[in-house]
DNA sequence: GCCAACGTTGGC
DNA sequence: GCCAACGTTGGC
């Protein structure tokens, strides 16, 4: 199992949007660093959901509950999507000050490619933020 | 609103 | 194939 982690501008789609839906595609990436890590995404695997701009900070952890297909806003057959699901809300949300200033995070993918809206994280990260979440 | 990082485009 | 110009993302 592999895990994640995806931006999203919350005035645009929020993790409440997501929890509301129940499912959704991950459309709209158009950056090959970003689609290939979505590529290498399997069913199951989770993303820490992220809020960029406003708030700035993780609120969530979805499921990816579909693998790489064609991102159905996209006419040019180039890009590709995932679809998520939600899993569980984060009872505290962990700013991105927290993470930067967090050293079991230093090298977090996304705190060194700050503009990478889709990344990996490792296992022992994934669960750090979860236990920030929870202190 | 500003600016740094960085991806893309286009001229050569 | 290089690089300057430009656009976009995202933090502050």
């Amino acid at each position: 199992m592999n895990y994640w982690l995806m931006k999203s501008e919350p005035d645009v789609f929020s993790y409440d949007d997501l929890v509301e839906r129940g499912k959704a595609e991950w459309d709209g990436v158009r950056n090959h660093a970003a689609q290939l890590n979505m590529k290498a995404m399997r069913k199951g695997d989770l993303s820490i959901f992220y809020h960029s701009n406003i708030g700035v900070e993780a609120v969530g952890v979805m499921e990816i509950v579909e693998e790489a297909a064609p991102d159905s806003t996209d006419d040019t057959g180039k890009w590709i999507a995932v679809h998520v699901a939600p899993k569980e809300k984060l009872p505290k949300p962990v700013t991105l000050k927290t993470m930067k200033a967090d050293p079991a995070l230093s090298g977090m993918v996304m705190l060194r490619q700050s503009r990478l809206s889709v990344s990996p994280l490792s296992e022992a990260e994934f669960r750090h933020i979860l236990a920030l979440a929870k202190a």
